[in-house]
DNA sequence: CCTCCCGTTGCATCGCCGTGCAACCTGGTT
DNA sequence: AACCAGGTTGCACGGCGATGCAACGGGAGG
């Protein structure tokens, strides 16, 4: 049975927290090689029977788990995947998250959620965790890695999926911004509005600034007028200041577009509550993201539906997609939002 | 400068990712032993300044960092620590994911995010995976882990901290749910009012079912009637079907204590949109949570305050505490929420 | 009865890194 | 000139688990 010097006392000396029974552990109780534990518990590899039941039966005795850690060290594959978010409790971006964490999970991935602030320095704290720890991919969600920060990823190999942004050095997911910026600027004309407004924010994240710019340039073209509201993050206090701007000049808007859900809802109350209009008779309402208060009665709101489960889907696959072919060249996915009609604005 | 077979293309042969730049080549390239890189990146180590600075621009070159997952399987502690939730991007459990997400960061800690349904498999499932990666502790939010989580983790000394349960095996945190909630009904029976409710949920989780029970003991106590009603989630539905059933019975309830913010939500809405009654004219409401649609100015509700930063803060300490000590009793960190007042009910 | 073959199994090595120990420089002192 | 103290540095080992390779076993076939 070979009972060396193995674990009497001499040699867990180290660190007192050795609570995980280690194969040597297994190994020992089964009266086999370690060699034995590790082939029991990797598929494919060439096992009697009855020595597996053997060491089945050890590894069930001390709670056993193969140490995927390393493992991942030897396979120089960790299977850890960085989801890098400021603010992911706040609208679309906890539906993302928690989508992605899911879809990770199922591929076999271990998310790690990076909650960080939005300056250079943060993300570039938040990437040296990930790397040190040799994450396999990145995902940023909705903010705007420095441009050091690609370079990063890039050189130490490490696949880079931004969603909600085009970066056109890395792989990346986002909705049709413009398309259904201009959209909605089109509904809005069709439906005879030539005084439109957008509400959007100082602070803004690329999304927010594509959805903006695509409503304004569609807007001019049609031959509308349109001012804009920016408030200073991108949440219901800055729908609220957008909406003292947008109203507080001349003549009121007819219809207003809101970077997304949370603008609208901040906008909507605030015409309503503290300015006594309407929606829709006297405005009308467009909002982005579909968040689950977009079906609230409080809100009724027409606006742009994105999946999260669909783009968190298409962020995996294309760190699969990478993973496998590290060379190729940066791949764009585009998930095309569809317009949800509800009471604040139909056609 | 020791040239030996170390890494020209015979040794690279096995997996044919290996992006990151590893201590030995950074030995290689500053011409010293791999002690030398170790030490410069060790706090405190001994290295000569020029050695240091030598080494420091050669991992600057190869975009080295230290790789942390090697370094935990050498110190036996990875600094993994999972964040088990069940659909972490709704309510309350998203500031709270955050917070911890933040605060586990700030420690040196790295969160994993779980995302898992309730049922025992998907948590055990969960837990497999975290142990197989030697995390160092399991956080859980607001489920009810089964026995045997509680045993498995135990059993192989990983911490567990439970947040929002009140689970007498395991460290846990959570909100004082019975005194809010006894304090609310007795707001209400002290403004007069005699005909109470309160709604919850069917499935619900252990703070929904002690908001829900203390409310009711409460309020019998006081001698005033309670009627419950109950939604399937606890979620913004479970709102409406709750107010669906308290207002479609006799007598209307003058006040309505929820479970929880989002619940209010929807109580709310069906009682003004659909039911056409005012609040808090004609029924006040409490909630539980204060997530940030309790300040909109469609809801202005009067809720318990429950700081989210605050809770992740105790749980991380929590789990200091017991990597600290494993062996003390299970301890229990108690937050009072605080009720703050808005306009759906006013003392 | 010997030989061959195939399935098992143990050994040794690899890929990471930290660290105790001993050897190695310095420079200052007797 | 020999010696000592102190700081540096390299070596070797330890802790994981996977895996190529060689040895070992037993059954089948000659």
């Amino acid at each position: 049975m070979k009972d060396g010097p193995t674990n009497d006392g001499k040699k867990t000396k180290r660190k007192e927290r050795m609570r995980f029974a280690s194969a040597d552990q297994v190994a020992q109780l089964a009266g086999v090689s370690r060699s034995a534990v590790s082939r029991t518990f990797t598929p494919g590899a060439s096992v009697a029977p009855a020595t597996r039941e053997r060491v089945q039966k050890a590894a069930e005795e001390l709670g056993y788990h193969v140490n995927d850690l390393a493992r991942g060290v030897l396979a120089n594959q960790s299977r850890l995947v960085g989801i890098v978010a400021t603010r992911p409790e706040v609208g679309f971006r906890a539906h993302l998250a928690a989508a992605l964490a899911k879809a990770l999970i199922k591929r076999g991935s271990i998310p790690i959620l990076i909650n960080t602030g939005q300056t250079e320095d943060e993300l570039l704290a938040a990437q040296k965790i990930l790397i040190g720890h040799r994450a396999e991919a990145t995902i940023i969600l909705s903010g705007s890695p420095p441009a050091s920060f690609v370079d990063i990823a890039h050189r130490n190999g490490q696949p880079l999926v931004v969603i909600g942004r085009t970066e056109p050095d890395a792989d990346h997911v986002s909705a049709g911004n413009a398309e259904a910026s201009r959209n909605a600027a089109a509904a809005f004309f069709d439906k005879g509005y030539r005084r439109l407004a957008v509400a959007a924010s100082q602070s803004a994240t690329s999304s927010i600034l594509e959805r903006e710019d695509a409503f304004l340039a569609a807007a001019e073209e049609f031959g509308a007028s349109v001012s804009v509201g920016r408030g200073i993050d991108s949440d219901y206090d800055s729908g609220i200041d957008a909406a003292r701007q947008l109203f507080s000049r001349g003549e009121r808007p007819d219809a207003v577009y809101c970077a997304n859900d949370l603008i609208a809802f901040g906008l909507m109350d605030h015409v309503r509550k503290t300015l006594g209009l309407r929606i829709p008779e006297d405005v009308d309402v467009i909002g982005f993201d579909d968040v689950p208060g977009a079906a609230w009665l409080s809100y009724r709101l027409t606006t742009f539906r994105q999946d999260p489960v669909v783009m968190a889907q298409r962020a995996v696959d294309l760190v699969e997609r990478r993973l496998a072919s590290p060379d190729l060249p940066p791949a764009y996915e585009r998930v095309i939002p569809e317009l949800i009609f509800r009471d604040s604005f139909t056609p």
